[in-house]
DNA sequence: GTTATTAATCGTAATATTGCAATATATAAA
DNA sequence: TTTATATATTGCAATATTACGATTAATAAC
Protein backbone atom coordinates (compact mmCIF):
# COMPACT_ATOMS: atom_id res chain seq x y z
CA UNK A 1 0.00 0.00 0.00
CA UNK A 2 2.18 2.88 1.16
CA UNK A 3 -0.43 3.78 3.70
CA UNK A 4 0.60 3.49 7.33
CA UNK A 5 -2.19 2.12 9.51
CA UNK A 6 -1.98 4.95 12.04
CA UNK A 7 -5.30 3.93 13.59
CA UNK A 8 -3.73 0.71 14.82
CA UNK A 9 -1.11 2.45 16.92
CA UNK A 10 -1.19 4.81 19.89
CA UNK A 11 -1.20 8.55 19.27
CA UNK A 12 2.04 8.61 21.22
CA UNK A 13 3.64 6.23 18.73
CA UNK A 14 2.18 8.08 15.76
CA UNK A 15 3.34 11.52 16.90
CA UNK A 16 6.81 10.24 17.60
CA UNK A 17 6.90 8.54 14.20
CA UNK A 18 6.04 11.82 12.47
CA UNK A 19 8.93 13.58 14.22
CA UNK A 20 11.48 10.83 13.57
CA UNK A 21 10.34 10.48 9.98
CA UNK A 22 10.79 14.22 9.57
CA UNK A 23 14.38 13.80 10.78
CA UNK A 24 14.87 10.83 8.45
CA UNK A 25 16.12 12.71 5.40
CA UNK A 26 19.65 14.00 4.78
CA UNK A 27 18.45 17.45 3.75
CA UNK A 28 16.43 17.83 6.90
CA UNK A 29 19.31 16.57 9.02
CA UNK A 30 21.50 19.18 7.34
CA UNK A 31 18.88 21.82 8.11
CA UNK A 32 18.71 20.83 11.77
CA UNK A 33 22.50 20.79 12.03
CA UNK A 34 22.67 24.21 10.41
CA UNK A 35 20.07 25.55 12.81
CA UNK A 36 21.95 24.05 15.76
CA UNK A 37 25.12 25.76 14.58
CA UNK A 38 23.68 29.13 13.53
CA UNK A 39 20.88 29.32 16.06
CA UNK A 40 18.49 30.65 13.39
CA UNK A 41 18.29 31.11 9.65
CA UNK A 42 16.03 32.03 6.77
CA UNK A 43 15.08 29.87 3.81
CA UNK A 44 17.50 31.74 1.56
CA UNK A 45 20.45 30.82 3.77
CA UNK A 46 19.62 27.16 3.27
CA UNK A 47 19.21 27.62 -0.48
CA UNK A 48 22.82 28.84 -0.52
CA UNK A 49 23.96 26.11 1.85
CA UNK A 50 22.25 23.05 0.37
CA UNK A 51 22.31 21.64 -3.17
CA UNK A 52 18.53 21.81 -3.58
CA UNK A 53 16.14 24.23 -5.22
CA UNK A 54 14.20 26.79 -3.22
CA UNK A 55 10.79 25.06 -3.47
CA UNK A 56 12.37 21.80 -2.29
CA UNK A 57 13.91 23.44 0.74
CA UNK A 58 10.68 25.26 1.50
CA UNK A 59 8.95 21.88 1.41
CA UNK A 60 11.48 20.34 3.82
CA UNK A 61 11.05 23.30 6.18
CA UNK A 62 7.31 22.79 6.07
CA UNK A 63 7.69 19.15 7.03
CA UNK A 64 9.95 19.97 9.97
CA UNK A 65 7.47 22.65 11.04
CA UNK A 66 4.51 20.27 10.75
CA UNK A 67 6.38 17.80 12.92
CA UNK A 68 6.82 20.55 15.51
CA UNK A 69 10.60 20.41 15.34
CA UNK A 70 11.14 23.98 14.14
CA UNK A 71 9.24 27.23 14.28
CA UNK A 72 9.20 30.25 12.01
CA UNK A 73 8.61 33.93 12.64
CA UNK A 74 7.90 36.49 9.94
CA UNK A 75 10.57 39.17 9.71
CA UNK A 76 9.83 41.51 6.85
CA UNK A 77 9.84 39.56 3.61
CA UNK A 78 11.72 36.64 5.12
CA UNK A 79 10.91 34.08 7.78
CA UNK A 80 13.26 33.34 10.63
CA UNK A 81 13.41 29.65 11.48
CA UNK A 82 14.79 28.03 14.61
CA UNK A 83 14.52 24.77 16.53
CA UNK A 84 11.38 24.35 18.63
CA UNK A 85 12.53 23.01 22.02
CA UNK A 86 9.08 21.74 23.01
CA UNK A 87 8.63 19.67 19.88
CA UNK A 88 11.94 18.07 20.53
CA UNK A 89 11.33 16.70 24.01
CA UNK A 90 9.53 13.50 23.09
CA UNK A 91 12.17 12.56 20.56
CA UNK A 92 14.85 12.96 23.19
CA UNK A 93 12.79 11.02 25.73
CA UNK A 94 12.42 8.12 23.31
CA UNK A 95 16.10 7.99 22.44
CA UNK A 96 17.01 8.25 26.11
CA UNK A 97 14.65 5.41 26.97
CA UNK A 98 16.31 3.16 24.42
CA UNK A 99 19.76 4.25 25.58
CA UNK A 100 18.96 3.43 29.20
CA UNK A 101 17.59 0.06 28.14
CA UNK A 102 20.86 -0.68 26.36
CA UNK A 103 22.98 0.43 29.30
CA UNK A 104 21.12 -1.64 31.88
CA UNK A 105 22.02 -4.83 30.06
CA UNK A 106 25.27 -6.67 30.75
CA UNK A 107 25.88 -6.96 27.04
CA UNK A 108 23.99 -7.33 23.82
CA UNK A 109 21.64 -10.25 24.48
CA UNK A 110 21.82 -12.26 21.30
CA UNK B 1 10.46 12.35 -7.80
CA UNK B 2 10.56 10.29 -4.61
CA UNK B 3 14.25 9.83 -5.03
CA UNK B 4 16.47 11.34 -2.38
CA UNK B 5 19.61 12.86 -3.83
CA UNK B 6 21.95 11.00 -1.48
CA UNK B 7 24.96 11.91 -3.57
CA UNK B 8 24.50 15.55 -2.65
CA UNK B 9 24.89 14.96 1.06
CA UNK B 10 27.66 13.65 3.27
CA UNK B 11 27.77 9.94 4.09
CA UNK B 12 27.39 10.99 7.70
CA UNK B 13 24.10 12.71 6.91
CA UNK B 14 22.93 9.84 4.74
CA UNK B 15 23.68 7.13 7.31
CA UNK B 16 21.98 9.09 10.04
CA UNK B 17 18.96 9.66 7.79
CA UNK B 18 18.63 5.91 7.18
CA UNK B 19 18.57 5.25 10.91
CA UNK B 20 16.11 8.02 11.75
CA UNK B 21 13.89 7.07 8.83
CA UNK B 22 13.87 3.50 10.12
CA UNK B 23 12.63 4.84 13.45
CA UNK B 24 10.04 7.00 11.70
CA UNK B 25 7.20 4.50 11.63
CA UNK B 26 4.79 3.67 14.47
CA UNK B 27 5.21 -0.08 14.05
CA UNK B 28 8.98 0.20 14.23
CA UNK B 29 8.75 2.49 17.26
CA UNK B 30 6.53 -0.12 18.89
CA UNK B 31 9.10 -2.79 18.05
CA UNK B 32 11.93 -0.76 19.57
CA UNK B 33 9.89 -0.04 22.69
CA UNK B 34 9.04 -3.71 23.01
CA UNK B 35 12.68 -4.66 22.65
CA UNK B 36 13.66 -2.04 25.23
CA UNK B 37 11.12 -3.50 27.65
CA UNK B 38 11.66 -7.20 27.00
CA UNK B 39 15.37 -7.08 26.18
CA UNK B 40 14.87 -9.51 23.29
CA UNK B 41 12.11 -11.12 21.29
CA UNK B 42 11.31 -13.23 18.26
CA UNK B 43 9.22 -12.26 15.27
CA UNK B 44 6.29 -14.34 16.56
CA UNK B 45 6.12 -12.29 19.76
CA UNK B 46 5.66 -9.15 17.72
CA UNK B 47 3.03 -10.80 15.52
CA UNK B 48 1.03 -11.39 18.73
CA UNK B 49 1.80 -7.91 20.04
CA UNK B 50 1.18 -5.77 16.98
CA UNK B 51 -1.87 -5.52 14.70
CA UNK B 52 0.07 -6.41 11.55
CA UNK B 53 0.56 -9.57 9.53
CA UNK B 54 3.71 -11.66 9.85
CA UNK B 55 5.26 -10.66 6.51
CA UNK B 56 4.75 -7.00 7.38
CA UNK B 57 6.49 -7.36 10.72
CA UNK B 58 9.28 -9.35 9.13
CA UNK B 59 9.72 -6.48 6.70
CA UNK B 60 9.88 -3.90 9.49
CA UNK B 61 12.46 -6.02 11.32
CA UNK B 62 14.50 -6.18 8.15
CA UNK B 63 14.48 -2.41 7.83
CA UNK B 64 15.59 -1.92 11.43
CA UNK B 65 18.31 -4.49 10.89
CA UNK B 66 19.48 -2.85 7.65
CA UNK B 67 19.71 0.45 9.51
CA UNK B 68 21.91 -1.26 12.09
CA UNK B 69 19.51 -0.58 14.94
CA UNK B 70 18.81 -4.20 15.81
CA UNK B 71 20.57 -7.52 15.40
CA UNK B 72 19.25 -11.05 15.11
CA UNK B 73 20.66 -14.41 16.10
CA UNK B 74 19.35 -17.73 14.89
CA UNK B 75 18.02 -19.91 17.71
CA UNK B 76 16.57 -23.08 16.35
CA UNK B 77 13.70 -22.25 14.05
CA UNK B 78 13.30 -18.77 15.40
CA UNK B 79 15.47 -15.67 15.37
CA UNK B 80 16.22 -13.73 18.52
CA UNK B 81 16.23 -9.98 17.96
CA UNK B 82 17.62 -7.28 20.21
CA UNK B 83 18.80 -3.68 20.00
CA UNK B 84 22.25 -3.15 18.52
CA UNK B 85 24.03 -0.67 20.80
CA UNK B 86 26.67 0.27 18.23
CA UNK B 87 24.14 1.21 15.57
CA UNK B 88 22.44 3.44 18.04
CA UNK B 89 25.34 5.68 18.99
CA UNK B 90 25.18 8.12 16.10
CA UNK B 91 21.47 8.66 16.55
CA UNK B 92 22.02 9.49 20.19
CA UNK B 93 24.93 11.77 19.33
CA UNK B 94 22.79 13.71 16.85
CA UNK B 95 19.89 14.12 19.27
CA UNK B 96 22.31 15.15 22.02
CA UNK B 97 23.93 17.73 19.74
CA UNK B 98 20.58 19.32 19.01
CA UNK B 99 19.61 19.18 22.68
CA UNK B 100 22.81 20.94 23.73
CA UNK B 101 22.25 23.56 21.07
CA UNK B 102 18.78 24.22 22.47
CA UNK B 103 20.01 24.41 26.05
CA UNK B 104 22.82 26.86 25.35
CA UNK B 105 20.33 29.44 24.12
CA UNK B 106 18.63 31.83 26.51
CA UNK B 107 15.29 31.10 24.91
CA UNK B 108 13.88 30.20 21.56
CA UNK B 109 15.30 32.76 19.16
CA UNK B 110 12.33 33.69 16.99
C1' DG C 1 1.41 52.10 -7.97
C1' DT C 2 5.70 49.68 -9.66
C1' DT C 3 9.48 46.87 -8.79
C1' DA C 4 12.41 43.89 -5.97
C1' DT C 5 12.91 40.39 -2.72
C1' DT C 6 11.63 36.32 -0.20
C1' DA C 7 9.17 32.34 0.53
C1' DA C 8 5.04 29.40 -0.18
C1' DT C 9 2.06 26.77 -3.23
C1' DC C 10 0.66 24.16 -7.39
C1' DG C 11 1.26 20.68 -10.65
C1' DT C 12 3.56 16.81 -12.07
C1' DA C 13 6.95 13.05 -13.01
C1' DA C 14 9.84 9.64 -10.94
C1' DT C 15 10.53 6.79 -7.27
C1' DA C 16 9.81 4.78 -2.51
C1' DT C 17 7.02 2.80 1.10
C1' DT C 18 3.49 0.02 3.18
C1' DG C 19 0.80 -4.08 3.73
C1' DC C 20 -0.50 -8.63 2.80
C1' DA C 21 -1.57 -13.18 0.38
C1' DA C 22 0.98 -16.68 -1.39
C1' DT C 23 5.02 -19.02 -1.34
C1' DA C 24 9.66 -20.42 -0.12
C1' DT C 25 13.21 -21.67 3.21
C1' DA C 26 15.11 -23.70 7.16
C1' DT C 27 15.29 -26.05 11.40
C1' DA C 28 13.09 -29.25 14.83
C1' DA C 29 10.18 -33.06 16.11
C1' DA C 30 7.95 -37.35 15.17
C1' DT D 1 11.17 -38.84 5.65
C1' DT D 2 7.12 -36.58 6.87
C1' DT D 3 5.15 -32.95 9.54
C1' DA D 4 5.13 -28.91 12.21
C1' DT D 5 6.98 -24.46 13.40
C1' DA D 6 9.10 -20.00 12.50
C1' DT D 7 10.55 -16.59 9.54
C1' DA D 8 11.91 -14.64 5.04
C1' DT D 9 10.89 -13.54 0.26
C1' DT D 10 8.09 -12.51 -3.81
C1' DG D 11 4.71 -10.01 -6.24
C1' DC D 12 1.59 -6.57 -6.42
C1' DA D 13 -1.81 -2.76 -5.49
C1' DA D 14 -2.49 1.49 -3.03
C1' DT D 15 -0.44 5.37 -1.37
C1' DA D 16 3.39 8.57 0.01
C1' DT D 17 7.61 11.08 -0.85
C1' DT D 18 10.90 13.79 -3.34
C1' DA D 19 12.26 17.27 -6.47
C1' DC D 20 11.65 21.17 -9.27
C1' DG D 21 9.70 24.57 -12.84
C1' DA D 22 6.20 27.79 -12.90
C1' DT D 23 3.47 30.59 -10.41
C1' DT D 24 1.55 33.04 -6.54
C1' DA D 25 1.53 35.78 -2.25
C1' DA D 26 3.25 39.07 0.75
C1' DT D 27 6.13 42.57 2.35
C1' DA D 28 9.65 46.31 1.47
C1' DA D 29 11.80 49.94 -1.24
C1' DC D 30 11.28 53.33 -4.59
Amino acid sequence: MGITKSSLFTSEENELAIKLKALGHPARIAIMNYLAKMNACICGDLVNELPLAQPTISQHLKELKNAGLIQGTIEGTSICYCINPDGFEKVKAFIDLLTISIQTKQKSCC
